[in-house]
DNA sequence: TAGTGCGACTCTATCTTTAGAGTGACTATA
DNA sequence: TATAGTCACTCTAAAGATAGAGTCGCACTA
C-alpha cells in the first residue's frame, strides 16, 4: 500500500485528491452547474489556477477517473498477448475485480458510485460528456477489432465494438442502481460481475441463444 | 481574527505554525538534541530545506518567538513618544497583558509554557542561547538608555539594563514555574503581572526600599 | 438589441517548495 | 589516532502554486 513516493509526488496525489472530493461534495448538494470552479478552489485550500493546473476542464473533476479507466480499457484491449482476441481481452479487463468496489467493507465506495450517479442525473452537461467518452471508447475499439481480422471494412468492428461497450455500461449502471438502493460493496462487485459475465457469454453465443 | 490574508500568506503561517507544533511535540519527548532536522521535516510534511527556509537554525524552533518578542520590546523602547524614559517604556511593555497568557481558559497557553521550560532545560545548547538574546537585548537597551541621559558613560546605563532585563527574565521563569505547577493560564497573568510591577517598582525606588 | 455580469478557462511573472548533492564539525569506535 | 557516521546547514536547478489580469461565450435585462 505504501507506494514510496516522494514528498513531491505525494503532496499532488493528496492535492488532486482533496479537489475532487471538495468538488464532488458540493456538486452532490448543489448540482454541477450551480458550482463556480472558484468556489471548489476556494474550499480546496487552492488558487482557482491549480485547479485548472490538475484538471484540463471542470467536467474532468468528475469524469477523470472514468476517462481514464476507458483509456485503460482500450490500452489493454491494444496491447493483448498474441493469440487473445479483442473480445476476450476486453470481457478479461471488465470482469477483473478491481479498484475500491473489490473490497469495500464500510461502504464508502458504493456511497461514492452512488453519489457519482446522482451528480450525473442532474447535469445533461455530464451526461452528454459520458457520450462522448463511450463514443470515443468505442471507436477506438472497433479500430483495434478492423486490425484484427481480415474481414473487409464494413460495420462488424463497429457493431462489435458497440455491443462490447454496451456491457460494460449496463455493468455500471448495475452497479449504480444497486448502490443507491443500498447494497453494500463486496455484494456490489460480485452482482455486476456476475452479470456481466453472463452478458458476454450471451454476446459470445449469439442472441440467438436468448431465451425466448 | 481573521486577518483576511492571501492564499499564499496564510499557507505559509501555516506550514510555519505546524513545523514549530511538530519541532516542540518531538523536542519535549526526546530532548533537543537527540531530534534530528530531517525528522522534524518528515513529520511535518515538508522537506528539510523548507525547515531551514522558514528558521535560520535549529534553535530558531525554539527561540524565534522569544527573538521576536525581544527585539519588539527594544524596538518600542527605542520608539517611545518623547517625555516618556526608557525605563517607563520598558516597564509598560512588559507588564501588558499581552499573547496567549492573556486569556488562556483551556489551559493551552500554560501548558505551552511548561513544554517549553522543559525543552530549554534539557539542553545546554539552548540554555547557551538564552543567554546570548538576553546579552544582546540589554546591550541594545544600554545602548538606548545611554543616548537618553548626558551622564558621561559609565557603568550606569549597561547596569540599568541589566536590571530592567531581569525583571523580565524573573517573569518569564515565574511564568514556567508557575505554568509547570499547574497553575492556569489567566492567574498566571495575573500573578506574573502582579509581581513584575512589585519588582519594577522596587528598582524605581531603589533597593534601600527593600525591607529588612 | 445593446449592455452587463458571471463564469470557464488562459497566460505570465513571481513566489515557494522540493530534489539532491555537498561541506564541515563533531562523535563514536576500532 | 585513523575512520566512518551523523547531523546541521548550504546551494542550485527544476517543479509547483499563486496573483492578477484578461479573453470569450452565454444568459439576463434594459
Amino acid at each position: 500500500m505504501s507506494e514510496q513516493l516522494g514528498l513531491r509526488e505525494r503532496k499532488k496525489l493528496e492535492t488532486r485528491q482533496r479537489i475532487i472530493d471538495v468538488a464532488l461534495a458540493l456538486f452532490d448538494k448543489r448540482g454541477f452547474e450551480r458550482v463556480p470552479v472558484a468556489e471548489i478552489a476556494r474550499a480546496s485550500d487552492v488558487s482557482e489556477a491549480t485547479v485548472f493546473n490538475y484538471f484540463p476542464s471542470k467536467e474532468d473533476l468528475v469524469y477523470g477517473g472514468m476517462q481514464a479507466y476507458e483509456d485503460e480499457l482500450v490500452a489493454a484491449v491494444a496491447a493483448r498477448p498474441d493469440g487473445t482476441s479483442a473480445v476476450t481481452a476486453f470481457r478479461d479487463f471488465v470482469l477483473e475485480p478491481r479498484g475500491a468496489l473489490a473490497a469495500d467493507d464500510d461502504g464508502t465506495a458504493t456511497a461514492a458510485v452512488a453519489r457519482a450517479a446522482r451528480i450525473i442525473a442532474g447535469s445533461q452537461t455530464l451526461q452528454a460528456r459520458e457520450q462522448r467518452i463511450v463514443d470515443h471508447a468505442t471507436d477506438a475499439l472497433a479500430e483495434l477489432i478492423a486490425r484484427d481480422g481480415e474481414a473487409p471494412p464494413g460495420l462488424g468492428p463497429w457493431v462489435a465494438a458497440n455491443a462490447l461497450m454496451g456491457v460494460h455500461r449496463a455493468m455500471t449502471r448495475l452497479a449504480q442502481r444497486l448502490a443507491s438502493e443500498g447494497h453494500k460493496g463486496a455484494e456490489v462487485g460480485r452482482t455486476v460481475r456476475a452479470q456481466g459475465a453472463a452478458a458476454f457469454a450471451l454476446l459470445e453465443k449469439g442472441l440467438d441463444a436468448l431465451p425466448v
